[in-house]
DNA sequence: TAAAAATACTCCATAGGTATTTTAT
DNA sequence: ATAAAATACCTATGGAGTATTTTTA
């Protein structure tokens, strides 16, 4: 034979009640059986562990010491039960999350991942901020759980990806500019007046996303940019722009930073070209937080698109 | 159906060798039962535990949470019947140990404690030094588990005594005093030249053994002493010794405590007045431990007059 | 003597065994 | 095609019920 929890569940209703005949009621059943049950225990352990009396049974110092444990141990058990019940429903772990070095600037990020913390506050979130190669990668070798992704389409190896936004990308410009100077924010640029201005670039190797559609949209607009200098950062773009080194497109919710010697304005034209936002995760075996987070992420960005 | 600790054992044995063939050999039993219990397991909890795959099965994220607590669980049930049988062989707990002042100078005492406690590392021990009544009080009202006692019969109700040695009485003397000055340590003293000096006697209803014994002595030498002051404590008793204040009777053990102003001296004579020393313990349901300690000081105390 | 635990026995629920099918790669 | 898990079905251990005896104060 061996221990099981029924014997220490009847051990803890006997030491408790002091009477086994009572804690048989308690239990639903009858006291021969409950007595041979903790006869059967005390047989297993080897050990006496309550002393019978003419009014019920008492614990010995033994006994004393193990229902102590038995406490301990149900109670253990279930909380194991509840825990794994959480984990599965997503209410409970881990849930690493990534993003590019532009994600804290577009408020849907921060606001999808402070709803997750309200609604899954068990689940230990940390945050990572790296570069779109970064991100593909920590996914795939399992070091991130998702990611928010600047990309549309084709998820690279093992990965799913689901668009949840796009916007519409602006251009940032040295407030010195002429076409930033006098007129209001809100004032459009025409990208062909940007034909003689040196164009700063993301480095394609990191993602090609902006690079690709910054091209695209001046090709449309009837000129091949001047390249200027490359980064791999919007942040160091921005900066660079801030010291008169050139132009720069970036997404429309990169305008929420504000930054000396940059000016923000819209684009005019045919070409409106687009910024997207996804999110990733790995296509096998996803965690139920994961789930969790994607799916909550996907209905985020349906009720954004209604308003 | 209830979860068992059945249920987390084979759970273990799956999740651990990631094959429910090779978990069921190990655990030394078929295939199809073993699947139906996992299987029974997940339908208790309601989640799912495995991912089957091709060559084995491994674990879900609620799995893999459900393990930790499972060993953990599994692990400290063991440690509890470990700890109860510990218990019922005396080997852990507590006991509560008693002593009159004089315990500790009587070399057997502090030898046994350091006995038990090499045999009986688990055990927690505290000591108390108090006045014989009090130790009887402490063992009834159980907040003393055994304790030395000054006494050879007659245990006080509800307690058990057993009579462990005996020593000849010594006649504690000022050094001044003519009978202690010349003669060497040796030199034995007849109890009726001590007839005129006042005697130091011991509170009767603290502890009756040596007032009674002390007075029977004197009694048979032939006078009734001259009481004089009373006190409760041997040591105060020697201080008003070393104060010049009168003689008096001590068990000859308290010979290993020296204090200056103060001689002891061997009796001569038809009186040999003996202190003895007992080990008493609450009569029912004794815990391990205090069975454990007086069985080991009897047997001491059996080898100690055998040597 | 009375209250409660232990014992004797019976029954059936279910853990575990055997044979076979289904599933995933 | 193959390895392994799932399913179907059977067996039998032992947990639980009923009736009675023993124990303890």
């Amino acid at each position: 034979m061996a221990v099981e929890l029924r014997h220490l569940r009847y051990f803890v209703a006997v030491a408790q009640e002091g009477h086994v005949t009572r804690a048989a009621e308690r239990l639903g059943l009858q006291q021969p059986p409950l007595s041979q049950q903790i006869k059967a225990l005390e047989r297993e352990i080897g050990v006496q562990l309550f002393r019978r009396k003419a009014r019920g049974v008492d614990l010995t110092e033994a006994g004393r010491t193990l229902l102590a444990d038995a406490l301990a141990v149900l109670a253990r058990v279930d909380d194991a039960v509840e825990g794994t019940r959480r984990t599965a429903a997503g209410k409970q772990g881990r849930l690493r999350i990534g993003m590019p070095p532009s994600g804290p600037f577009h408020p849907f990020v921060p606001r999808m991942i402070r709803r997750f913390r309200e609604e899954c506050p068990l689940v230990a979130l940390s945050i990572q901020e790296c570069l779109r190669a970064e991100l593909v990668e920590g996914l795939q070798a399992g070091t991130l759980d998702v990611a928010f992704i600047r990309a549309s389409i084709a998820p690279p190896e093992g990965l799913e990806l689901h668009p949840l936004l796009e916007e519409p990308l602006v251009v940032a410009l040295p407030s010195t500019h002429a076409l930033a100077r006098p007129g209001p924010r809100s004032a459009a640029v025409s990208l062909d007046r940007l034909a003689t201005e040196p164009f700063i670039v993301y480095a394609r190797r990191q993602g090609p996303a902006l690079y690709d559609v910054t091209l695209a949209a001046c090709a449309q607009a009837g000129f091949s940019p001047v390249l200027g200098q490359e980064t791999d950062r919007i942040i160091s773009a921005l900066s660079l722009v801030a010291s008169g080194l050139g132009v720069t497109l970036v997404p429309a919710s990169m305008q929420s930073m504000t930054m000396d010697g940059v000016a923000f304005r819209p684009l005019r034209g045919p070409a409106q070209p687009k910024a997207f936002l996804s999110i990733a995760a790995r296509r096998n075996a996803p965690s139920a937080a994961v789930r969790q987070f994607v799916a909550m992420v996907r209905r985020g960005a349906r009720e954004e698109a209604a308003s």
